[in-house]
DNA sequence: GATGAATGAGTGTTCATTCAT
DNA sequence: TATGAATGAACACTCATTCAT
């Protein structure tokens, strides 16, 4: 995977700071090439274009990131039954920590991936995480009693739910406070969808 | 002014595709115009810039959304006060069909604003929305009790939550669709926080 | 000539400051015209061309300074005898008041002629001026015993000279400080050249 | 650095022959490197931009020249006493040889810089030359007993002058001839001005 | 492994001019 | 008389990519 030559190296890290700085699209490559201190030409002997180059840089913290974020999801299997939906908590907010180690060790990959990626393969990346989410949780959710909450409604929460993630991501928090807001958050947003789907209950039942 | 020329009203079709496929920085002009089936001389006639271009797209919808979302806004007022929040819904959710009607009618100009806009003074749009709701509410979420809830934490809670508005926009829904939706998220997402603001406010009499 | 629609004299008002500001090539037809209150369609039905309005401007001006420039100097003829070189002053100097009359009140179409022509066939003006006055002039020289000096010497003091009278009339000096100015440098042209000749004079003599 | 690249040597070769012809401004950066057997693509691996193609044809030059000229202005101040201005000539003269040399061995750089340059940084070029030499020469005329010569007489005079050399540059003028011309011109400028201080005295005793 | 020269299509913008109405 | 719509060529400049060396 990952030859490291030194040429591969610098222009690596060359490209990171540009592509955050302007965007896949709007990053020069002349520049990020001959700011590495080489010309065009030996960049294209590493990789075959722009693309590639990009996909070098976040690849493996994506898959790592869909890795982590889908342990997290399946691990709430075991609590998804209506009178244990108060300890789902504790499914989550154990991994927590983990989540925000992650966060914070490959803070400027996520960055690039979930905010500077448009042009690339990644553009629709959290688009896709939210898919592969409420595949997952789907069965999950009749499961809970929470049957009642429209599909394209829980859609926009999970989309709004990991954009949460990207806005994290994005500022310049340090661990703890990843923790704590993530945590806050995670609170809305459980407790948010069960009075919804208390509320809907009780509709139903007097219809 | 001159509403009716054919000529106009082509480049401007041509336009809202193209801003709509590409966003306005990877639109490419000389498209527009020639898709429009006229040269870009033609264009020039009608507009100084390519920004300009956009601008006359958006520029009335985007001042009509900041009013209403302002008069929603500074309804909740009369409501802000810890034992009334309660009936908070009632303010917000008797606007919700001017909202949705609003969205239903402008939508493209909508998708434009919201996320096709890098590259023009539209670019931070949402964010601009967020930051003038903080403003506004900020002070309110004293007097109601929520003081507990961390500044940033609210600030990310709100992005997500015009984040939301951005879905429901791009997303097809027709216009009962969209009210219930608005109407459930606004749910998720008072009920959410007053469940985070109860629990902080228990953490800290334990403390 | 002058046919004095309302239309062209807009035009040219507007035309004539345009020239001023950016010159012949840097004017914008298109602004000078719609600051005029008219569209190009207009223009076109007085000129042909964007150097047919300059010629309008300036072609008055330009003949009469001609005609002006050249009865000043056919004037000198009776005084150009080498005994009465000392007298030549009289007949330019007498001259003088007219020719400052003349700047002062042409001011603007002159400087449109000899620093704002770059483009059109008054490109060259100064120089025509030049030429032309050496061919009146050369004759003369023989007789005033000025032989000596070197004609193209001769063509580049004239140059020289009435490249002071571009500078006078692009200044902004009133008319008395203009007679002061051009009869200072006047006389520093004549006794300089007076005594270049008389030192050639005495070099030849020597060999 | 690089400048045994033979198609930066056409570039710098097709582009000195453009600006010649038709000024900084109005030269096709199109047609320059067309024309030196390139396309655009390559002209900007060479230059940033066409103002540094110009810049690289003349730097250089322009800065001997100032040296030059400086050097020769300098040398005056040794002479500049009433009673010995009448030696001035040799101060001068001297350098002559010098100036002439380098006229003919960069006179198309000069005839770029002096008549080409619009719109680049050495527009106002001839003007700078000139304030400078009336800052330096300024005292000198007050000790020399020249003080009576108008301020703004004076820089007319010199700006013709200065258009003099202008004039010697753009003639094809050979070595020989240019040392006789300049010095002629010398003459008949130094004595010019020295006959119009004296006379000026006159006046000033007899009111 | 790396260079550096070169391409060719692309960008948004300005221009003087034409012409049907 | 004047409009206004449209042209088409020109402008300086940028880009990702190719390839012989």
């Amino acid at each position: 995977m990952t030859r490291n030559s030194s040429t591969q190296e610098a222009i690596l890290t060359s490209a990171r700071r540009h592509f955050m700085k302007h965007g896949f699209k709007d990053a020069s490559l002349n520049r990020i090439v001959s700011d590495a201190g080489f010309t065009k030409g030996a960049f294209y002997g590493y990789y075959k274009s722009k693309e590639e180059l990009f996909d070098a840089l976040v690849e493996q913290t994506s898959e790592e990131l869909v890795e982590l974020l889908g342990s997290i999801t399946s691990g709430w299997s075991a609590y998804a039954e209506a009178d244990q939906m108060q300890h789902l908590d504790e499914a989550f907010f154990q991994q927590l920590p983990r989540l925000a180690d992650f966060i914070v060790s490959h803070r400027d990959d996520l960055r690039l991936i979930l905010t500077k990626a448009q042009g690339t393969r990644y553009e629709g990346f959290t688009d896709s995480l939210v898919e592969n989410n409420i595949e997952h949780i789907e069965p999950m959710l009749d499961r809970a009693g929470l049957s009642g909450v429209d599909r394209d409604t829980y859609r926009l929460l999970m989309t709004a739910y990991y954009g949460v993630l990207s806005q994290v991501v994005t500022g310049d928090y340090g661990r703890e406070r990843i923790i704590r807001m993530i945590h806050d958050v995670q609170i809305v947003f459980q407790n948010g969808i069960l009075s919804l789907a208390k509320q809907q209950d009780t509709q139903e039942k007097a219809a």
